[in-house]
DNA sequence: AACTATTTATAAGA
DNA sequence: TTCTTATAAATAGTT
């Protein structure tokens, strides 16, 4: 454009083209600036050089994410869809467990039960069974915890009680107080009832064989 | 640039702002095509109008998508992030979900019982103790079927048996064949082990607790 | 990186 | 929008 007219084609010499690539990318950059204020436009500009360098160009009034999410929308093309791939994958396999998962408990809940065989039925059987006695020693074990607790205490008042009375006595005061019992409240569990205990707060679950939707993510959102 | 040099600040009139925006844009994108054939690069515009529409110019060498993930790449800014927002949150979800599932199927085993309450684990017991009752009638039921399907083969061998017995009789030959037991073999359930119950063949699973990591993810891919 | 002859882009008007 | 054209701006080739 100045000392002579160019043809349009690809510049051979690679230091010529580096210096047009350099003068053209500022004359570029310029230009799309002048159009941001000028017209209150917002403009993003990628470019890579034949050397594989990156420039870009972005409006003041804008982020490239911004205009790439709007190009995006406006071309109803999901330019990452590759990157949500992995996400999908894994999401697809979580789902599988979640089914499995399910199906585990639910056989150990008496369902679901007809695609197992005799001898798997007798395999859980004693599975089960199993399960239930651990479960019966921890409770004895727990209540045991309890009652030995709870003899602590009433031996520790006891004592308290005791010292009282004799300071009392030492005093010379008139020994009008009795122990007062609180009714033997103290058997409440220790722990109170701060979780749901998931198996008894659950329906039926209709949704078990829903294959996994939205629904699905919800349904032990309470628990824990 | 002609007729009169101007100043780069917005143009207030509406008209004139929209056609020079549509001048300068057109300017604009050929001299990006012009670099691109010049300087063998590869461009990428996203251009947004103070009207919102949407216009953009990209390398026939090019597409977007390959630039705006080389710019991602060379910025190091993942720019969809809020697209994976979403998804994040559903494996987070689903995680936690799996987690329950896992810890109920525990409790249910008769681990992980320190953070149940006595009555909670009186519940417990009910429930398992119940379950495992639907399971041995489920298990009944089978060898029930089984026996009533053996039975009728039995019978119908037998009238097979027969009904040869006497062709051959009628027939005036030696009745020499006699009934062939089968030894009681189709005793076996009739599924036979199609799938493995996962109970039995799960290990005592020690990264129950490892917090959902990849490798949970795998945990129960060999089942169903 | 600077210079400058020339080409190109474009503002204003039609 | 498109054309016209005077003029501003960009830039190819050179230093």
């Amino acid at each position: 454009m100045a000392r002579g007219k160019i043809q349009i084609k690809r510049i051979e010499n690679q230091t010529n083209r580096q210096v047009t690539y350099s003068k053209r990318r500022n004359g570029l950059f310029k230009k799309a600036h002048e159009l941001t204020v000028l017209c209150d436009a917002r403009v993003s500009i990628i470019m890579v050089s034949s050397t594989q360098k990156l420039h870009e160009y972005i409006s003041p009034t804008a982020t490239t994410k911004q205009l790439v999410d709007q190009y995006q929308k406006a071309v109803g093309v999901d330019l990452w869809s590759s990157h949500h791939e992995k996400m999908q994958e894994q999401l697809k396999k979580l789902k599988e467990v979640n089914r499995n998962l399910r199906k585990e408990i639910r056989q150990r809940m008496g369902e679901s039960l007809n695609d197992l065989s005799y001898d798997e039925l007798g395999f859980l059987i004693e599975d089960v069974d199993n399960s239930l006695r651990a479960i019966r020693e921890r409770k004895y074990k727990v209540i045991g915890n309890q009652i030995e607790t709870h003899k602590k205490k009433v031996r520790n008042v006891e004592e308290i009680h005791r010292n009282l009375l004799l300071e009392l006595d030492a005093r010379g005061e008139d020994p009008h107080y009795g122990l007062v019992d609180n009714g033997g409240g103290d058997y409440n569990p220790v722990l109170g009832y701060p979780r749901v205990l998931a198996l008894r707060f659950q329906p039926t679950q209709p949704n078990l064989h829903s294959g996994g939707g939205s629904s699905d993510l919800t349904t032990f959102a309470l628990l824990e």
